[in-house]
DNA sequence: TCGAAATATTTACATATTTCAATTTGCGGT
DNA sequence: ACCGCAAATTGAAATATGTAAATATTTCGA
């Protein structure tokens, strides 16, 4: 079997990285767990799950949008949130083939 | 389908934030993929991959075994550490399960 | 026992991150 | 045009994190 490029390699690696850091603060883990749950929602429906400030949502939904997490459906005043599971799954598959299992050994 | 109990879920939680929060550091993320491809390193020839000073190298080395994804085996004035795929593998599969694939609807 | 080597801990500091108040932008209704 | 609502941006404070110097601990060999 043969691999990409290491150039895609690393942009990907990259990619998974920002994924892994998105992910990785208790907040905005929390806020994918209801959007896996809740297919759509607006930023106001989950700032109401949460003790914090208006701009610290949408920091935070910020982040999460840059890792690539979120797609932003913007309607009228309201921005409709929610979650793009193949790129989870792709940058959780991604860093399971690069740090699990190598060395050609099987637990 | 039944599930665990909702405190195990949270437990569980826990620790597969402890893990990414442990792999969201580039630094720790290349250690991984280090002892990913070499199965077994000594601190020493893990510090010797990165730029930094040997206390540095000890601290992440504390984060990702206080994460679970590693295990040490001292001997003599060595310690030799080596990746828990298992684990990994779990906080992965785990993360992956609770937020990318709910709400029963596949790609 | 002494000294050197490998790793761990303590302490301190610089940088990054989370958070919020205040303000701004964009949009719909009156 | 005005007002009000939802969301984004800015700026600043509080906190957390990465880093290294100095020191401590553990173990080995002479």
């Amino acid at each position: 079997m043969e691999a990409v490029t290491p150039a895609r390699e690393r942009q990907a690696e990259e990619n998974w990285m920002r994924v892994l850091r998105a992910l990785a603060d208790p907040t905005r883990y929390r806020m994918v767990v209801e959007l896996a749950a809740a297919e759509e929602l607006s930023c106001g429906q989950i700032g109401e799950q949460f003790p914090l400030a208006q701009p610290t949502i949408s920091h935070h939904i910020k982040i999460l949008t840059d890792a690539g997490l979120l797609h932003v459906r913007r309607q009228g005043q309201h921005s409709f949130i929610s979650l793009r599971r193949e790129v989870l799954q792709q940058a959780l598959a991604g860093v399971g083939r690069q740090l699990s299992m190598h060395s050609d050994q099987q637990a």
